[in-house]
RNA sequence: GCGAUUGUGGCGAAGUGGUUAACGCAUCGGAUUGUGGUUCCGACAUUCGUGGGUUCGAUUCCCAUCAGUCGCCCCA
């Protein structure tokens, strides 16, 4: 058997890549107009910057990444996510002393996590995603914030949903958890099993649990909004009252809690409300990580991004039967028959071409109707007819393929006359 | 990592333990020696994901494997 495409990969093809295309420069354009600036990290990295920076008792860490050694026996891992790449890069190059901070960044990159592939879930993915470094103005969140529900919403996007909660700073998050594990602690046997594994890994996943939902314990738990200190309060009331400035809806939901290790303050997810998505809604994941900048050896650095996914973008856009203006229109087809005509077609085509104009040809040795048949399944506005006949007369017929109309032009001004014609 | 389900031409999709594997779309050719989107005619799978087993005989039954799809965990 011939060789397959490696499990949870994907091939993009013509008809696809265009809408790749289409979304990425939408991305690079609000980027421009919100003045983020483009970073292209590597594809891999040492093992060690996504153990200490994503935390090595998350999943992904556990059981999603690609490790291996290579020829010098270093231990390198194909990217799971793009902050970590970032921040190292920020901290190596020193991006701390620049004279603009915060340090606002974008990424376009494929990311890599060894999962069972299901509905928007792959083992290769893309990621766009944008990185404030240096700021911990509460203003930076909304401004992130809006970024990625503008970009969703430019591309049509209706059916979207902005959920926020606020993690706190450490103290808060900490005193939570302990106030978590002392909640459920004594009446963790009624739980299933993967509430018992969260008790001690993370128990505010516990809250998220679909088993568990009806215990209650659920309804007493603690909420994480009550456990906020004074500054953590006030910092998430003013991210809360910029969106609302902005005219962002969202709803809190204080058991939203994200899975690396590195968020504190303000996490955020969009999700898609649209009929017939799958299982999986989540379009968009982002937060605030103060103290990550400094966990990978820079001075204390605050920062906020997030990271969306394009192939969930995409699924999400056909949920809602959106389709994106792709603009694959051939200017002009040639018709030739007889090598003479065949032979000076090659010519024309190019003289097009070099004019600006998408132009095209046979290359199948095909009967005048096929050609025809080509040009229009092409979708050429005007295909250009050049046989004996016309080669005789110096002249080529262009036809007008929405009317119809036929057209005979010099062919020694053919491409001044075709120009005329398009305009 | 766990579970369910599917795998027949470029695409969609029937089908049966037995010798020629429906049909539709697309493609190519012809009707119309040089003009498209309509119509009519014709061509197009030594082969049913891969490997093995049962059998006189398997695309059809069994096992394994690979892959797709969907759900759980978790996430983008």
């Amino acid at each position: 058997m011939s060789i397959q495409i490696p499990r949870g990969t994907q091939d993009i093809l013509p008809g696809q890549s265009e809408i790749w295309q289409y979304i990425e420069s939408k991305a690079r354009d609000l980027s421009r107009r919100y003045q983020y600036s483009e970073i292209r990290t590597p594809l891999f990295e040492h093992t060690e910057l996504f153990l200490r920076g994503v935390g090595d008792t998350t999943d992904i860490v556990q059981k999603e990444m690609y490790t291996f050694q290579d020829r010098g026996g270093r231990d390198l891992t194909l990217r799971p996510e793009g902050t970590a790449p970032v921040v190292r890069s920020y901290v190596e190059n020193k991006m701390f002393g620049l004279p603009n901070q915060p340090v606002k960044l974008f990424y376009f990159a494929q990311m890599f996590r060894y999962e069972r592939p299901q509905a928007g879930r792959y083992r290769q993915f893309v990621q766009f995603g944008v990185e404030a470094l240096g700021s911990s103005d509460p203003a930076i969140d909304a401004e992130v914030i809006s970024l990625v529900m503008n970009l969703y919403k430019e591309l049509g996007l209706r059916k979207i949903k902005l959920v926020i909660n606020s993690l706190g700073d450490k103290d808060s998050r900490t005193a939570h958890r302990e106030a978590l594990m002392a909640h459920f602690s004594p009446m963790i046997h009624e739980f299933c099993s993967d509430c018992q594994n969260r008790l001690e890994k993370n128990p505010m996943r516990i809250l998220d649990c679909k088993k568990d939902r009806e215990h209650e314990l659920m309804k007493t738990a603690p909420s994480i909004l009550e456990y906020l200190n004074n500054e953590s309060a006030a910092y998430f009331d003013k991210v809360k009252q910029y969106l609302t400035d902005l005219d962002i809806q969202f709803v809190v939901d204080p058991t939203l809690v994200r899975g690396l290790d590195y968020y504190n303050h303000t996490a955020f997810e969009i999700m898609s409300d649209a009929e017939g998505f799958g299982a999986i809604t989540t379009l968009c994941g982002g937060g605030r990580y103060n103290g990550l900048v400094e966990e990978l050896g820079g001075p204390e650095t605050p920062g906020i991004g997030f990271g969306l996914s394009i192939e969930r973008l995409i699924s999400a856009l056909a949920a809602e039967n959106i389709t994106l203006p792709v603009d694959t229109q051939l200017d002009c087809y040639f018709v030739a028959m007889g090598d003479a005509a065949k032979d000076y077609t090659v010519k024309l085509t190019q003289a097009l071409r070099l004019q600006g104009f998408s132009a095209d040809r046979d290359y199948q040795n095909r009967k005048v109707k096929a050609q025809f048949k080509a040009a229009d399944r092409l979708n050429a506005k005007f295909v250009a007819v050049l046989g004996d006949d016309e080669l005789l007369e110096n002249k080529i017929s262009v036809k007008n393929m929405t009317t119809g109309e036929q057209t005979s032009v010099s062919l020694d001004s053919f491409v001044e006359e075709f120009s005329r014609l398009q305009a």
